[in-house]
Order: C-alpha cells, then sequence, then structure tokens
DNA sequence: CATTATAGTAGCGAGTCGCTATTATTGCAA
DNA sequence: TTGCAATAATAGCGACTCGCTACTATAATG
C-alpha cells in the first residue's frame, strides 16, 4: 500500500473514532462541527453559506443542521438588516458551554508530550493547507493572518469590508481571508 | 482556542472535506472506509464485527454497510465452517480496483514533498496509537509487528492462531495483534 | 445439560447528505 | 427602468449512517 494512502486512512480513522465517541451527549458529529465552527468565526463569515463551504457540505444540509441546532437551543439566528436574503447564526450560552468534552481525540493527545504535539499540528495545517490549494477551497483563516488586514493599536482594520476589528475579531476566521 | 482543539478540529475539517468529495462514485464514505479495511486484513478479521471494531461503530450498522456493498458487487460474503455463526467478507475484483481516485487527501499529500510525509505519517500514527492506548481500543496492527509473529524464511509463523503465514500475509492487518 | 456468551441481523427513529426545485432578494445591464 | 441573471436560504426526496433494542442461531462453559 503507499505511503499516502497509509496516511489517509490513518486520518479517517482517526476522525472515525472520534465521531464515535461523540456519539453520546446532544450533538452529532455534524453538529458538533458546525458548532465549533460557529465559536471560531466572525460576524461576517456565520451565514449557512459559510458553514457548508468550511464544512464541505452542501447549504440544504447545512441549512437542517442549524434549524436542529436552534430546535436544541444551541445557536439562534439573525436575519440581516442589509441583505435580506441572508441570515446569521450564534452560539447561545448553551452553545458556548460546548466544549472539548468527551473526546477520544483530546484525551489521546493530552497524554502526548508538549514536542510531538507541535509537530502534529504543524503537520496538519501544512497538509490542509496544501489541500485547500490543490482544491480550491476557500483557506477560512483568521483575519490577523489576512492580506486585507491592517493592525491598529487596539484591534485592527479590514481594507477589504471597511470595518474596524476589535483585538478578539482579529484572531476570528473570516470567510473572506486571504493569506498574507 | 486550546492548541488540541486546533489539532481535533484540523483533523476533522481534514477529513470531512475528504469524505464530501468521496461521494462522487459509488461508495459513500462508510462504505469506502469498509472497502479499505477489507482490502487490508487478513482472512482472520474479516467478519462485520472486527470491521465494527476496526471503524469504531456497531456491528448493526456494520452489517448493513457490507449488504450495501454486497449488492452493490464490491464483495462477497462467505459463511465460515468451523463456527457457523461467524461470516467473512472479502474483496471482488470490482472491490479490489477501487483505488484511492478522486481523494482531496491525496491530491494534496501528492503535492507535499518528500520529507513532510515522512512527518505527517509519523505524526498521525503517534496520534492514533496515543489513541488507542487512551481509550482501550484494539490497535489493529500488521502481523509482522505482533507479539505472536515468529519470522521463518519464507513469511511467517502465528504462535496464537498457530498458522502458517505467507509473505504477503505478513503485512496484513490482524484483529488479534498485539505490538511487540 | 443448562446457562451464558458470542456472531450476525432486522427494524426503528433521528439525522446526514446530495440533489432538485422554489421563493426571496439583490445586482447588473440594456 | 425594467428585465434577467446571480445569490441566499429552504423544502422535500431518496439513499444511507448510526445507535439502539430485540431476536435468532450457534458455541463455549460449568
Amino acid at each position: 500500500m503507499k505511503s499516502n494512502e497509509q496516511i489517509r486512512a490513518l486520518i479517517n480513522r482517526l476522525s472515525r473514532l472520534d465521531a464515535a465517541q461523540n456519539w453520546d451527549g446532544a450533538l452529532n458529529p455534524a453538529q458538533r462541527a458546525a458548532v465549533d465552527y460557529l465559536a471560531r468565526a466572525n460576524r461576517f463569515s456565520r451565514s449557512p453559506s459559510h458553514v457548508a463551504d468550511f464544512l464541505g457540505t452542501t447549504r440544504g444540509t447545512t441549512s437542517q443542521t442549524l434549524k436542529a441546532l436552534m430546535r436544541k437551543g444551541f445557536v439562534s439566528e439573525e436575519r440581516s438588516s442589509t441583505d435580506k436574503r441572508s441570515t446569521s447564526y450564534h452560539l447561545t450560552d448553551m452553545g458556548r458551554s460546548v466544549g472539548g468534552t468527551g473526546s477520544l481525540l483530546l484525551a489521546a493527545l493530552e497524554k502526548l508530550p508538549q514536542n510531538d504535539l507541535a509537530n502534529i499540528e504543524a503537520s496538519m495545517r501544512r497538509l490542509l493547507n496544501a489541500a485547500v490549494r490543490e482544491n480550491g477551497l476557500k483557506p477560512f483563516g483568521i483575519c490577523r493572518t489576512c492580506l486585507h488586514f491592517k493592525p491598529m493599536e487596539t484591534g485592527g482594520y479590514c481594507t477589504l469590508l471597511r470595518v474596524a476589528l476589535n483585538d478578539a475579531e482579529t484572531e476570528q476566521i473570516c470567510h473572506e481571508q486571504v493569506p498574507a
């Protein structure tokens, strides 16, 4: 078996085992992935379309997932006043409380030495970047590393959307992000 | 966000994006994962239970997945003569032809330098080993690295099952494997 | 033997997922 | 300005995953 296929098999098994463990609790893997994304995305990147692009699924599927999360009280929706077609979802207190509990992957990571962790993170980041590049996907990086980002005394400024960003926002995911 | 959760998010997004791409074609992600496993497992490790343990799912789900694969002609089943409860599945020619086609992950891996690949593989292996250890899962390693394996002039011998193994078999996955 | 364990499966309900409409709304161009 | 194409969200369909609870058949154990 080719080494590349081994790597692929490794990654898929790992995330499959993690997902399996994740079923106990109120959220299933897809719902949990959406919550994780919403927790890290800025206020311009929380529509069903953005979640769909991030997770590699369709708007239809994502729409259902978000509706399910709303029924369960983890997110609430807010219609945009400027563009009446679009909706933005944000986490409720309950949604924010969904930490990294009961995860096979997190349990494993906690037992590894710091040195390994740094290696693993760098490896995965390289791989994800390659995947994004090769497949023409949106990178979904954070503001601070964006071409359109200008640092200010506090926070920063987005030259694309022409808005000021507070400190926390400069570390959030943006769907418009272009790596500098 | 903690570094560990970043790693987890990275891995999950990667395999989600890979799975999304995988939908086109005759196999869905779960079915494909089962085929991948059957391609690498030895003849003692191809029952629904084994596939379920490997993928972290249940026997019920796996049973359905394998039946679907059989309907589509990718696998065929064989009932054991010694234990009439158990069934073993193996790939048909059509099943074996399911290579690593059209995978986002493989496309990305092909563009990375050899050095990165080695790093990524080592990282993932360390992580999976930790996950297996921390959660009491079966390792599903290959014969050659097993406590019960005795190398011979050609192939090897399993001191647990008391059977001879040909060369190819020593590189296959076994559900009984115990890391030496 | 009787009991207990194991292997496989059926059927249920919730939900994912790709797909094809459908409805709003917005942007653009003649 | 009006008309048309693009975009955002969603509904509904069919195939399927997945955890769960039976249930059957067979095997192992005391």
